[in-house]
DNA sequence: CCGCATCCCCAAAGATACTG
DNA sequence: CAGTATCTTTGGGGATGCGG
């Protein structure tokens, strides 16, 4: 039953390719960088991905040591999937991915999850000594907390930002036309509070060239 | 016919497993690493593969732009496969999962080629300045050049060197035995001709530490 | 609800044989 | 040598259902 299907190589990359190459196997991992999430959630974030498929590459991925099976503690008692420390450990290999797929093409009707803009900020910051803030973003219902220290993007999970200077909500695809300097932000539908010169820093921070 | 399977989202960590996600294209791609190959030499290195698989493998890629088909000039005139810029753009990506993949089980029985053995010596390569040489490797038919300048690994391609400092010769499984430290050169079957001095000094630059 | 298991169907991969 | 043709087996997409 369980087939274990490998490349049967002893060159890493191989190896790395049967842990990691099912299909969908890259984006459950991808969905658990910014933090623990429930199945349902992941579910929601995968579209095409179906039920049975998703346990499978969860359970595949628990088994090889990349994800953990979490249970908070009540209330609440939710289960939740997180990266083991092997598994937080392919940010290298997600962030040169990153790099090399963006000059993929676009495939038409394209999803854009909220946790993969917020990722691409990360990956791809500027950082520009001289300025700090503590930014909450909030996109199709998911909340992040962004914190800059002398420039420098320091700290990006999801849930609330304590004091933030400024908050962005808005949709993925709004924060994303931002980005590429498609739309100002007005016009795109990126609502700004707080500190309009914070949030003004930030998305020139993370604004893509080309 | 060309189903064009995609994850459809706009995430650049998607779109590049659109272009590389399918079974055996990562391998695919490892193996023009070190130069252009002809179908039949990635058939050998890929045991397991199918050709009617490989052949898809190699279509899909040359449509989306990571390989390039060559006629090499007369006399000879075979048909080889290379790697795009694009392609090669991806050398990250190989160093971030071989890094990555170090970890991952052994599957028993594994195959070992000398691509990833060179790959994996390029890649783990330790800088000690202060020494220049040129070696030849021998490996199971294949022939390599390294080229070293002041202790760091300058070119490394397949093919014969040019008035080499020493030579070494074996299988790939030799090698590798040699740089886990497994076994010392001579007990491994890898035979040494040439400046020994040189030859020591570069495998223990490529010695993998554990 | 959430977290899957079952079922059905098609598409992709493995194996083998064969051809320009 | 460089693939294509064919067949079988496996894995993935989609819908539904069921237990906690």
């Amino acid at each position: 039953m369980t087939s274990a299907r490998t490349y049967g190589q002893a060159c890493p990359v191989a190896r790395a390719m049967d842990v990691l190459g099912e299909r969908w196997a890259m984006l459950v991992v991808r969905e658990l960088r910014l933090g623990p999430r429930r199945y349902s959630d992941l579910a929601a974030q995968l579209p095409g991905l179906g039920p049975t498929v998703l346990a499978a590459r969860l359970r595949e991925l628990e088994r090889s040591g990349v994800v953990r099976r979490e249970t908070l503690p009540p209330p609440g008692a939710a289960r939740v999937y997180a990266l083991t420390e092997w598994g937080a450990e392919l940010e290298p290999v997600f962030a040169a991915l990153a790099r090399w797929g963006m000059r993929a093409p676009v495939p038409p009707d394209a999803h854009l999850g909220p946790d993969p803009v917020l990722l691409g900020m990360r990956t791809f910051f500027r950082s520009t000594p001289g300025w700090d803030a503590v930014v909450e973003v909030r996109l199709d219902g998911e909340v992040y907390a962004l914190r800059v220290e002398d420039g420098a993007l320091t700290d990006l999970h999801r849930g609330p930002a304590a004091d933030p200077d400024a908050t962005l909500t808005g949709t993925a695809g709004a924060l994303h036309a931002v980005r590429t300097g498609t739309l100002p932000p007005d016009a795109a539908g990126l609502a700004v509070t707080g500190d309009r010169a914070v949030a003004g820093r930030l998305l020139d921070a993370v604004r893509l060239p080309g």
